[in-house]
RNA sequence: GCGGGCGUGGCGGAAUGGUAGACGCAGGGGUCUCAAACACCCCCGCCGCAAGGCGUGUCGGUUCGACUCCGACCGCCCGCACCA
C-alpha cells in the first residue's frame, strides 16, 4: 500500500496541471464564464496565513465552479506601489523598485506551491510601467470628461522632515520619524469627482444583492445622504465681506433651541480674523491636530468666542455668539453650524463647557422634560418654539424650511457626506500624475503618445521631501501644448487608484489600451470577489466609482458599472502580539518565531521577558505574523489549505494556532490510506443489502451537504461532512452484497468532494481509483434524490418546552398518529402526572411539544 | 466620538424559531506491540452517588418553544477618507 507523501504528490500533479494548461483562461462564448477574484496582495515579501486563507477560499470557489462546467477566470497580481517600499529605501538604502520586485519574486515562489488554480499568464504588478501607463491614459480620459479637478485640501505636515504624513504616520499628534508636532497645511491637490456620483452610488447599493448586508449599510452611511436646511445668518461685528454667515443643519426644527453659532478653524471667516493674535493662537492650536476625522471627534471640544454675533432669523432681537470650534469640519456642509445643545451631544458638551443656554425644544410625548448631560435626539413634539409648538419633528423641519425659503434666507438642501477623492501624494513610489505645468498655458495634460510617464530610476531618499521634486532633471519637459520648457507634476497617485481597476485589467492584461472591450464584455463582472472586511468602504467604493468612470470613458460596458456581482468578506487571521520593553517603557514588537512560550510564560531565547498582548489582526507593524512556508514544507500544501478552511467559519476571524496542522496532516494521510485500501479491495458479492444502501444513502447525503457548504461559503461545515464521510468509509467492509461497490462509489465521491480543498490529494485518489484523466477536469458529483430520504425519524417530545421523551416514527407520519403515540408514551404520562394537556404542537418530522 | 460587526464547553466551532455542543483540537481510558511510533475503539459542558437541576456575555421582553427575534447594557474587533 502506498503511503501519503505530500511533497511527491504535490509536485507530480502541479506538473501535470501545468503540462495540460488546465487553468489558462481563454474567451469562449459557447460556455458560461465565471470570474473569481481575491483582493490582490501587497508584496510585503512574505506570504502569511491570511493570504493562504484568502487565496485558498477563492481557489475552492474556482475549482468548484470549474467542476460545474464554467469557464473560470482566476487571475493574480500585485498591489505594488506604496509607502513600505519608500520606507525600505530610507532604512535599507535599496531602490523601491528593486525591493518591490524582489518581494514579488519571493512571494510568488511561496504562493505557487499552494497549487492554486490561477492563470499565471495574466499576472502583473501595478508598478509595471505597462500598467501604470494605462492608468495614466485612464486619468487623461477622465480629465477630458471632467471627472478630475484641482482644489485645495488639508494635509498632515511634518515641519522637520518637510513631508506630508499619512494619518497612520501621525502618532499622538507627532511625526513618527521626526517626533515633531504635526501641522495642518493646505495644498493644491488633484481630485476625482466621486461626489458627482453620490446619488448613483447610493441608489445602486440596493441592487448589490450578492453583497453582505453589513457592507451595504456601511457604504450607505459613508455616502451619508441628508436632507437639511442651508441658510444665512445676518452678522454683527464681522469683518468686511462677512455680513452674512451661511450654515447647514439637518435639524432645522431645533432652530428655536439655538444658543450659539460655530465655524470651522479652516472657515474663511476664521482666516479673516487671524489678525487678532488671540484668534491666531487658537486657530494655530486647532491646526496642531492631525487631519483625521477620528482625531477631531475624540479631541476635547474647544471653542473661541469671536465677539461676533448673528441674528436669529425668526427674531431680530435674538443674538447668538459666534465661536470658532475645533470640532466643526470644513469639508461637510458649509463649515459653519448653529448649535442646539438640548438635542445634539457635541453641542451640549460645548454649551456646558462655555456656559451657554440649553433650551429644550423637542419633548418626548407627554413628558415634562429636562436635559442634563445627555442630549435628547429622539422623536417628540416641539415646545418653546413659537409657531412650531405642538408639531412633530418631521413636520417642524418642513415648516422651518418653508418659512426660511419664503423669507429668502435660504433653502432646503440635500447633502452627502461623501467628499471628492483626493489622489495627490507627495511621494515617489506611485503612479505619476500625467500633467504638466506651463507658465503660459497653465496646467496641461501630457499627450497620450508620451505615456507612460515613467518614474526616474536615479533617485535619492536622503533629502527630506518628495524625491521627484528634488530630482535634478526629471520634472523638465516641453509643454505638450506650446512646446516651451515646462515642468511635470511631481505628485503621484494614491495607491487606491491602482486597485480601483485592476479587476478590469485582468480581463485583458496585455492590451495596448486600458481594457479590451471584447474581453471586458465577456469576462466582466467579477462573479465572486473575496477579501477582508477592512476594505468594506474605501476600496470598494472607489472601485464602484472607477467602473462608472471607465464606462463614461468607454473602457468598460455599462453593464459593468457594478464590477463585483457578489462579495464575500472573509475574517482576518489574528495572532497574539508579543513585545519587549524598550527605552522609556516603549514597546518593541517581536515576531512569534523569536518567542518561546512555556508554563513560565513567554520569553526570548536570551530570557528577556515578553509582554503578551491580545490577539489582533496580523500586521507587519506589530510583527505578529506567522510564516506558512514552514507548514507547507513540513506537511504540504493540501494540509495548509485544509487547515485554514477547517478551523473557523470563513467570515469570522481565525486565530492561528499550531495545533491544527498536525491533525489536518494526520487526517489527509488517513483519507489516502482509506481510499488506497478501498481501491485494492477484492470485488465482493454483487447485489443489494441494507448495509450497502445505508452506505450509499450516507454518501449521497454527504454529496448534498458538502455541495451546500461550498455554495454557501461554509467551508468549515463542508469539511466537517468530509470528516464524517471518511470515517464512514474507513469502517471495515463486510461481505454484504453490494457493499464493496458502494464503498468504491463512496471513495470516488470523496475524491471529487475533496478536490476543491485538497486538489493534489484528490488527483492521487482519483488515480488510485482508476478515474479517467485529471480530476481537475471531472464534473461535480450529483446527489441522487432517491437516496436522500430517510425512512425513520426520531421526534423529541417536550412537555412545556422541556425535553421529556423521544418517539421513533416513519418519516412523514401524520399529526393524528403522532399525537396518539405521544399521549400513550410512558415518559410523557409520567411528566403529565394526570393533567390534561391544553395543547399539542406537532411539527412533522421535527418535534412535539405538549403544553399544559 | 461616529458608523458597522461579533460574543456558545478547556479551545476552534455546529445548530438561524424546534433534542444546544455536529465535526475537529486538547484531555482521560483502553486494544495492538517485547517496547515505542502508527493505527483502531471508548469517554469527555457544569453541579450531583443518583434522581435531577443548571447552562449559549448580562438584564428584560415576544413565543407552545429563543443560541436564533426585539430592547437596554457590558466586553472585544473593524472602519473613519494619506496604511494596504
Amino acid at each position: 500500500m502506498s503511503r501519503y507523501v505530500a511533497s511527491e504528490i504535490e509536485s507530480k500533479w502541479q506538473a501535470a496541471w501545468a503540462e495540460a494548461e488546465v487553468f489558462r483562461a481563454t474567451r469562449d462564448p459557447s460556455r458560461p464564464k465565471y470570474y473569481v477574484l481575491e483582493m490582490f496582495p501587497y508584496p510585503s515579501g512574505r506570504i502569511h496565513m491570511g493570504h493562504v486563507r484568502n487565496y485558498t477560499m477563492g481557489d475552492v470557489v474556482a475549482r468548484y465552479k470549474s467542476a460545474r462546467g464554467f469557464n473560470v477566470l482566476h487571475p493574480m497580481g500585485w498591489d505594488a506601489f506604496g509607502m513600505p517600499a519608500e520606507n525600505a529605501a530610507m532604512e535599507k538604502r535599496v531602490h523601491p523598485g528593486a525591493w518591490t520586485y524582489q518581494n514579488i519574486d519571493a512571494m510568488r515562489a511561496q504562493l505557487r506551491p499552494l497549487g492554486l488554480s490561477i492563470d499565471w499568464s495574466r499576472e502583473f504588478a501595478t508598478c509595471d510601467p505597462e500598467y501604470y501607463g494605462q492608468q495614466q491614459a485612464l486619468f487623461l480620459d477622465m480629465y477630458e470628461k471632467g471627472l478630475v479637478t484641482r482644489k485645495s485640501a488639508v494635509v498632515n505636515w511634518d515641519p522637520v522632515d518637510m513631508t506630508v504624513l499619512a494619518n497612520e504616520q501621525v502618532i499622538d499628534g507627532k511625526g513618527w520619524r521626526s517626533g515633531a508636532p504635526v501641522e495642518r497645511r493646505e495644498l493644491t491637490q488633484w481630485f476625482f469627482r466621486i461626489s458627482d456620483y453620490s446619488e448613483e452610488l447610493l441608489e445602486a447599493i440596493d441592487g448589490l444583492t450578492g453583497w453582505p448586508e453589513k457592507v451595504r449599510i456601511m457604504q450607505r452611511n459613508w455616502i451619508g445622504k441628508s436632507r437639511g436646511l442651508q441658510f444665512r445668518f445676518a452678522t454683527t461685528g464681522a469683518p468686511e465681506g462677512f455680513g452674512e454667515l451661511e450654515v447647514y443643519t439637518t435639524r432645522p426644527d431645533t432652530l428655536y433651541g439655538a444658543s450659539f453659532a460655530a465655524i470651522s478653524p479652516d472657515h474663511p471667516l476664521a482666516k479673516a480674523l487671524e489678525g487678532d493674535p488671540e484668534v491666531a493662537a487658537f486657530v494655530a492650536e486647532c491646526r496642531r491636530m492631525g487631519t483625521s476625522e477620528e482625531e477631531l471627534e475624540t479631541a476635547e471640544k474647544k471653542g473661541f468666542d469671536t465677539g461676533i454675533t448673528v441674528t436669529h432669523p425668526f427674531d431680530p432681537a435674538w443674538k447668538l455668539p459666534v465661536y470658532i470650534a475645533n470640532f466643526i469640519l470644513m469639508d461637510y456642509g458649509t463649515g459653519a453650524i448653529f448649535g442646539c445643545p438640548a438635542h445634539d451631544q457635541r453641542d451640549l458638551d460645548f454649551a456646558r463647557k462655555y456656559g451657554l443656554p440649553v433650551t429644550v425644544v423637542v419633548s418626548p410625548e407627554g413628558a415634562d422634560f429636562e436635559v442634563g448631560t445627555e442630549a435628547y435626539t429622539g422623536p417628540g413634539r416641539l415646545v418653546n418654539s413659537g409657531f412650531l409648538d405642538g408639531m412633530e419633528v418631521e413636520d417642524a423641519k418642513a415648516a422651518v424650511i418653508a418659512k426660511i425659503e419664503a423669507e429668502g434666507h435660504g433653502r432646503g438642501e440635500t447633502k452627502y457626506r461623501l467628499r471628492d477623492w483626493g489622489v495627490s501624494r507627495q511621494r515617489y513610489w506611485g503612479c505619476p500624475i500625467p500633467m504638466v505645468h506651463c507658465e503660459k498655458c497653465g496646467v496641461v495634460p501630457e499627450r497620450k503618445e508620451n505615456l507612460p510617464v515613467r518614474l526616474p530610476e536615479d533617485v535619492t531618499f536622503e533629502k527630506p521631501g518628495n524625491p521627484l521634486d528634488h530630482h535634478p532633471s526629471w520634472k523638465d519637459t516641453p509643454c505638450p501644448a506650446c512646446g516651451a520648457p515646462a515642468r511635470r507634476e511631481t505628485d503621484t497617485m494614491d495607491t487606491f487608484v491602482d486597485s480601483s481597476w485592476y479587476y478590469a485589467r485582468f480581463t485583458a492584461p496585455h492590451a495596448a489600451t486600458p481594457t479590451s472591450m471584447e474581453d471586458a464584455e465577456y469576462w466582466m463582472n467579477v462573479d465572486q470577489y473575496i477579501g477582508g472586511v477592512e476594505h468594506a468602504i474605501l476600496h470598494l467604493l472607489y472601485s464602484r466609482f472607477f467602473a462608472r468612470a471607465m464606462r463614461e470613458t468607454g473602457h468598460l460596458p455599462a453593464s459593468a458599472a457594478e464590477p463585483f456581482s457578489a462579495l464575500f468578506t472573509q475574517g482576518m487571521v489574528t495572532h497574539e502580539t508579543y513585545a519587549t520593553e524598550g527605552e522609556g517603557g516603549r514597546l518593541v514588537w517581536r515576531e512569534p518565531s523569536e518567542v518561546i512560550r512555556d508554563e513560565g510564560g513567554a520569553r526570548l531565547a536570551d530570557g528577556t521577558p515578553i509582554i503578551v498582548g491580545p490577539s489582533t489582526k496580523m500586521s507587519k507593524s506589530k510583527k505578529n505574523t506567522v510564516d506558512p512556508e514552514a507548514i507547507i514544507a513540513q506537511y504540504g500544501a493540501d494540509t495548509a489549505r485544509w487547515f485554514v478552511l477547517s478551523d473557523s467559519p470563513p467570515e469570522r476571524d481565525v486565530e492561528w494556532t499550531a495545533s491544527g496542522a498536525e491533525a489536518a496532516s494526520r487526517h489527509l494521510a488517513r483519507v489516502h490510506r482509506v481510499v488506497s485500501e478501498i481501491a485494492q479491495a477484492p470485488e465482493g458479492p454483487a447485489g443489494e443489502s441494507d448495509e450497502a444502501s445505508k452506505l450509499r444513502s450516507a454518501v449521497h447525503r454527504a454529496i448534498r451537504d458538502v455541495t451546500e457548504g461550498i455554495e454557501g461559503f461554509a467551508f468549515n461545515k463542508a469539511i466537517a461532512k468530509l470528516y464524517e464521510l471518511t470515517s464512514l468509509l474507513a469502517k471495515p467492509a463486510g461481505d454484504a452484497p453490494g457493499l464493496v461497490a458502494a464503498r468504491r462509489e463512496g471513495a470516488r465521491a470523496l475524491a471529487l468532494l475533496q478536490r476543491p480543498m485538497t486538489p493534489h490529494l484528490a488527483e492521487a485518489m482519483w488515480e488510485m481509483l482508476g478515474g479517467e484523466g485529471l480530476i481537475a477536469r471531472a464534473p461535480w458529483p450529483e446527489a441522487d434524490p432517491a437516496l436522500l430520504v430517510e425512512a425513520k425519524v426520531t421526534l423529541p417530545v417536550q412537555v412545556n418546552g422541556k425535553r421529556r421523551a423521544e418517539i421513533a416514527v416513519p418519516s412523514g407520519t401524520d399529526k393524528a398518529t403522532i399525537e396518539a403515540l405521544v399521549l400513550a408514551d410512558a415518559a410523557v404520562r409520567r411528566a403529565l402526572n394526570g393533567a390534561t394537556p391544553k395543547k399539542l404542537i406537532v411539527v412533522p418530522d421535527r418535534i412535539v411539544n405538549v403544553v399544559l
